[in-house]
DNA sequence: CGTCGGTCGTAC
DNA sequence: GACGTACGACCGACGT
């Protein structure tokens, strides 16, 4: 008996609906309902996992009447029709089911029900052992000794035992219970006034429901029971027939043919990918056959002559650096790899510490044997964030040019919106495909160590592999930019970009030690004497930093009237806004807004600058990061130099510790309205170009417009009002802020918009028509055909949608903006080198881009800076740059 | 001890 | 509910 086989019949109508309500809501993020398919799938994982089984299959309802129907024409007439939002999911649940190679059988006139019980039957002859995968109570009629009832959700075992234990009776009376109990989920009537309880107690006292009605008389008794049971006999049998399950269905497929086969890994990993179940879709990913993949490692100086002689004559190849930090301004080579072709890769050991390793080729060798190649500007490359290698190859003495093509920024381009464009990412979305990940050579934690650490035999597979995805990544990629009209676009911005930026983090800034030493000893004072003067207002020492306590201590102990909540509602609000109205009223309030600007300052900025400041060079070398934004603009990390003060007093202190080198001067060249000129450009809006074209001062202009003023009554009052609704148009300002941030009524908010659009009609019509175009297509662009999707542009959930109607009128904005300043940059870049100048580019602040000029260029550098930003692209208004120039970031900007 | 979401504040 | 795009310090809950 114990080596008899084991079979699984699954009841797929009834998990349908249990894994439809158990999961309140799941769709993906285009809005497609997966919850029944996401429980669906938990129950068969489960199963797969937990019994290993043999042979399963799973049968399902047909939809339309059944042989019951005939017998009764209310049979489950009380079932409301199936939700559309699950019918939606089963084509997904059969894929599912189909991807596992599970087998599945239905019968057009029979329910899954009886299709179990006629294949449990079957199985049972044969010698199986059936497992009834279900939680519906009605197949307990069909548990015998070699047939058992499994549910997955509940993980509960029913076996003829414990039915005897749990209501005294066999299997096989439990249809007599539901013939006189009747079962209402299927509108099964059985007897007035008898339930489980009753059906229990007569069952096993008589038997059986014929014996009920042989010996009726000695009910009498009990005249109730007595008369309903008398009157419903006919009813009892049809119940008794209803709850039936049929084990005689004439069905075709064999018990053989339910012999489970291999999960397809594949399909399933695609299907999961569609419905973006991600940790499912990681689990089915393929971990590629590496016997498939050649990767060679090569040291002797014959062989590294062969492979670099084979990548010179191929059209492009990919080409990876490890090294000893993720910092490519501190990182030093640990060893380089390549790959020409699918499945294939080369790598080059180079200072590797592990010391019984093979010989590793000598520097001089390396820089013999590949700079030539590396340098050719004819012999095309192929990266994974190409800039990382860039700068690594420089600080090694190798100027790696002719970069071709970066995969990080191809599946930036083609999705902005991702989160993510790590090689590991892409191999997963690309090819289902699991790479070596780091912890897996190197370690994790604290125990991690460095890539020269790792033993060359492990560094061969995880560097190689890197290099061969990067090279088929590209060959999928190259084909889509171009197919999504985004080759533009990554020719001749994102690429050229590359070793500007690269070199611009290389240069760095420096900064003034002293200024930000002095500056973190007085912030640390101030912070001290306001600590204490806090927990004496406050009666309690806390932890100020954490606005929860805060929050106990203003609006429980001190009991301020609460402002305002927090976004998710968890607690109260204690932000500036709060804070300031309350310092209306109370010292502590006032104390801890001084409290929260200094320490912002100082740990944001004063501590974390010195912290990365390069010892010896006294600069800072921040990252541009070119694939994070939605929207195209470039971002900065490492520091985030993109948002060092400027607007408060404070605050500029600290710009004043960014200096340029002896003998140098800071220059700021920022766009005037850069935003706002785009606007006039795209909406073709006749108001707001003319005064572009006059070079006005557009918030006047506005102030005018919005206001019906004659200029000489435009006070500056008025003038900052118009500022904030021309920013607020651009970034889809509702009635409610402008009148919160103006502080005026809601009414009047309104009109002003109202005048604003009146007057400005074009701007009006272009948001219209942008939400509009943006609804079909799902998708908005830059001037330049940078594309962002917004699906959420049709939700219905009205909140989010308003969100996505706001970005679509905004990214063409931004994004246009970004696209003009990195156009810029690459041309800046040129010129500099065109005109022989040695001022260097150091910063870009999304309209404004910072150089480093010798005092003796100052004036060729603003002439040359000028032309080449203002006469970046021709707009249908001019581009105006402001310069400034300084000792200081301060006084520069 | 690391991760992650929440809150807050800085920039354009 | 209510202004687009970022980065990051800090807290605290949670999982290992």
């Amino acid at each position: 008996m114990a080596h008899s086989k084991k079979i699984f019949l699954i009841d797929g109508s009834a998990f349908l609906y249990r894994a439809f309500h158990a999961i309140k809501s799941l769709a993906t993020s285009k809005g497609h309902p997966t919850n029944a398919t996401f429980g669906f799938a938990r129950i068969l994982l489960k199963l797969l996992k937990d019994n290993m089984p043999e042979y399963a299959v799973v049968m399902f309802d047909v939809k339309g009447p059944t042989f019951r129907h005939k017998m009764y024409d209310q049979y489950k007439a009380n079932r409301s029709p199936m939700p559309e939002e699950l019918i939606i999911q089963i084509p997904d649940i059969k894929r599912m089911i189909r991807a596992f190679n599970i087998p599945i059988v239905e019968k057009i006139g029979f329910e899954a029900d009886d299709l179990v019980g006629t294949y449990s039957k079957l199985a049972q002859e044969k010698g199986f052992q059936v497992v009834m995968v279900t939680g519906d109570k009605d197949f307990k009629q069909l548990i015998t000794d070699s047939c058992i009832l499994w549910d997955p959700m509940k993980d509960t075992i029913t076996n003829k035992h414990t039915i005897k234990e749990d209501m005294g009776i066999e299997p096989k009376q439990f249809i007599d219970i539901l013939g006189l109990a009747g079962d209402a989920s299927d509108n099964i009537p059985g007897v007035q006034g008898v339930g489980p309880k009753t059906a229990i107690k007569l069952i096993t006292e008589f038997d059986s429901i014929e014996n009920i009605y042989e010996n009726l008389a000695s009910l009498k008794k009990k005249k109730k029971l007595y008369e309903n049971l008398s009157n419903s006999k006919d009813i009892v049998f049809l119940s008794r027939d209803l709850a039936t399950i049929d084990t005689h269905v004439k069905v075709i497929e064999q018990i053989e043919e339910f012999k489970l086969k291999k999960i397809d890994t594949q399909k399933a990993f695609e299907l999961f990918q569609e419905l973006e179940f991600k940790t499912l879709a990681t689990e089915f990913a393929q971990k590629a056959d590496k016997s498939e993949k050649i990767y060679k490692l090569v040291t002797k100086t014959k062989e590294l002559e062969k492979l670099a002689h084979v990548l010179e004559n191929k059209e492009i190849f990919a080409i990876d650096t490890e090294t000893t930090s993720k910092n490519p301004t501190q990182a030093s080579l640990v060893g380089i790899s390549f790959s020409y072709a699918k499945n294939q890769g080369y790598y080059i050991p180079i200072s590797h510490t592990f010391p019984e390793e093979v010989d590793q080729p000598s520097k001089e060798d390396i820089l013999r044997i590949f700079k030539p190649l590396l340098e050719n500007p004819d012999i095309k490359k192929v990266g994974q964030n190409i800039k990382y290698d860039y700068i690594v190859l420089s600080r090694f003495g190798i100027t790696l040019n002719g970069i071709a093509f970066d995969t990080m920024i191809a599946s930036y381009l083609l999705n902005p919106s991702i989160r993510g464009h790590s090689l590991d990412s892409i191999a997963m979305n690309l090819f289902g495909y699991k790479t070596i990940s780091y912890e897996e050579v190197a370690g994790k934690g604290k125990n991690q160590i460095g890539f020269a650490q790792v033993p060359i035999s492990q560094a061969i597979n995880y560097a190689s592999e890197d290099a061969d995805i990067t090279f088929m990544a590209y060959q999928y990629f190259e084909k889509e930019i171009k197919k999504k009209g985004l080759s533009k676009l990554m020719k001749e911005f994102e690429i050229p970009l590359i070793t500007v930026l690269a070199h611009m983090e290389m240069e760095g800034i420096k900064v003034d030690k002293d200024v930000l030493k002095h500056l973190s000893n007085t912030f640390e004072l101030e912070l001290n004497d306001l600590k204490k003067e806090i927990y004496t207002l406050s009666g309690e020492e806390f932890n100020i930093n954490s606005s929860q306590q805060l929050g106990v201590i203003l609006f429980e102990k001190l009991k301020l009237k609460v402002v305002k909540k927090t976004k998710k509602k968890t607690g109260y609000s204690t932000d500036v806004e709060v804070l300031t109205k309350l310092a209306q009223t109370h010292e502590l309030p006032k104390k801890l807004l001084r409290y929260r600007t200094v320490k912002k300052l100082k740990s944001t900025y004063v501590d974390a600058l010195q912290k990365l400041t390069n010892k010896e060079t006294g600069r800072i070398h921040t990252s541009f990061n070119q694939t994070i934004t939605v929207t195209g603009r470039l971002s900065s990390s490492n520091p985030n130099l993109q948002n060092i003060p400027i607007r408060k007093k404070e605050g500029k202190k600290i710009r004043k510790a960014f200096i340029p080198k002896e003998g140098h001067t800071l220059i700021s060249a920022d766009y005037s309205q850069i935003e706002l000129r785009i606007l006039a450009h795209c909406a073709q809006d006749e108001i707001l170009i003319e005064a572009f074209n006059n070079d006005e001062d557009i918030h006047k202009r506005t102030a005018l417009e919005v206001f019906q003023v004659l200029p000489e009554f435009v006070t500056d009052d008025l003038r900052s009002q118009a500022k904030t609704i021309n920013f607020g148009i651009v970034y889809g300002m509702s009635g409610f802020r402008l009148a919160n941030d103006l502080n005026i009524s809601n009414k009047m908010a309104n009109a002003y918009i109202d005048s604003y659009f009146k007057r400005y009609s074009g701007v009006k019509k272009f948001i219209d028509t942008t939400i509009e175009e943006t609804k079909k297509t799902c998708e908005v662009s830059t001037i330049f055909g940078r594309k962002r999707r917004l699906d959420d542009i049709n939700s219905s959930n009205a909140n989010i949608r308003n969100f996505a109607q706001r970005a679509a009128v905004n990214t063409p904005i931004q994004g246009s903006a970004a696209d003009l300043i990195k156009l810029a940059m690459i041309k800046m870049d040129a010129a500099l080198k065109e005109n022989k100048l040695t001022s260097k580019m150091l910063l870009s602040v999304h309209d404004e881009i910072i150089f480093e000029t010798p005092f003796e260029e100052k004036d060729q550098l603003i002439d040359l800076a000028r032309t080449v930003m203002e006469q970046v692209y021709p707009l249908k208004v001019p581009l105006k740059v402001n310069f400034g120039v300084g000792e200081n970031w301060a006084q520069a900007h």
